[in-house]
DNA sequence: GAAGTATGTAAGTGGTTACTTGCTCTGTCG
DNA sequence: CGACAGAGCAAGTAACCACTTACATACTTC
């Protein structure tokens, strides 16, 4: 592999270890097996490293949700599960990001290259849901996407930090909050079968 | 004030805005007005004082929910508020805990000191809605707990962060939430009235 | 007033950090 | 074969880290 890359991989998986001040450029250097010096002739200094490092690392794509929902409860289980599974891999990388925001307010803007925030993407999709009479039309569809984001996120952050309040699995997890979120917006389960033509 | 507890109170006020490398003796003998020399006699060490620091510094008493519901939406509302309010004020502090948890697991034991975690208290209060018909008896109360919670922790967490994305006011979005939890547990607005004698 | 305690200043310990300099090795290309 | 580029090695820079020693100063307490 090439030794840009190499380093480039290296000092996000360091990053995400131990954060900014603990992501020495020896460290990282081992990691990738090469030398200090290279690291430093590659990339000049280690905040240009750690930027480009990072912004490359961000670049996660988000699933989409159906422009035309047909099945709502499969849908939104398979979008949360791979909104969970993206947030639960770079968890490690997540905290640290967010604890080092207020000190090095620059790494949020690489990792900003988002095109579109995964809350919008289910904020359009509630729309879609009431457009069809199959939502209430009194929910604010930015608070319902945010809720059911914001319990994700969550599952994803904490389950593995404080295991005993997160005892149960998480495919349970996830069904009980799909189940919940549409009833929450007035979705529920029978309702939508008797609706369809 | 105690020279003992101004340092702590330092400690844990710098330890929030930069973390535990980040804190050095010499910043925290500076915030406390100190010298570094009277922190190492106080304390023997750098990793003592964070210690008892960080335990101090997590005894936050978790509001309680009333043992009888009587107006949920009320009792909700104001149990979210004040718990998105500790929340939101150890934002910073929280989040280098979480993000140093990996590295230095011993500090999240004090932090541990919690003799219950706030999403048991939400999980009893929904038992006791269901336990008097007032919400769904297909519901898990602990998953119910967890997608409420996880809503308001990540509101405290994100929302200082990616201000476009969360971009209503939290008056607003509280109330929504419990709507919609509500909503979700079967706990409807005119249902509880009508069942009151 | 003497003794003891708590705090301060000055200076320095060894270790680690990001980063540099000078030189050597190794592979590729003409 | 010879030129050259990219990588490594050894050594060293100044700054910062947690922590220590030696000594002076204030304040209380008997």
């Amino acid at each position: 592999m090439d030794i840009r890359e190499r380093l480039l991989g290296a000092a996000a998986q360091v990053y995400a270890e131990a954060g900014y001040r603990g992501a020495t450029t020896r460290r990282i250097a081992q990691q990738a097996g090469v030398s200090e010096i290279t690291l430093f002739r590659q990339f000049g200094s280690k905040e240009a490293l750690m930027l480009e490092a990072l912004t490359a690392a961000s670049r996660t794509a988000v699933l989409a949700l159906p422009d035309e929902p047909a099945d709502p409860v499969r849908e939104l289980s398979e979008w949360s599960r791979g909104r969970f599974e993206t947030l639960f891999r770079i968890r490690s990388l997540l905290r640290k990001v967010m604890s080092e925001v207020e000190e090095h307010p620059e790494i949020i803007d690489c990792a900003k290259s988002y095109p579109r925030h995964p809350v919008s993407f289910l904020e359009q999709y509630v729309r879609r849901l009431q457009a069809r009479g199959w939502a209430a039309d009194d929910i604010n569809p930015k608070l319902a996407a945010a809720m059911l984001v914001g319990a994700i996120f969550t599952e994803a952050m904490v389950r593995d930090m404080i295991p005993e309040v997160y005892s149960y699995g998480i495919e349970e997890a996830l069904d009980g909050y799909v189940r919940m979120f549409l009833r929450a917006i007035g979705c529920e389960a029978g309702s939508v079968e008797t609706r369809l033509p």
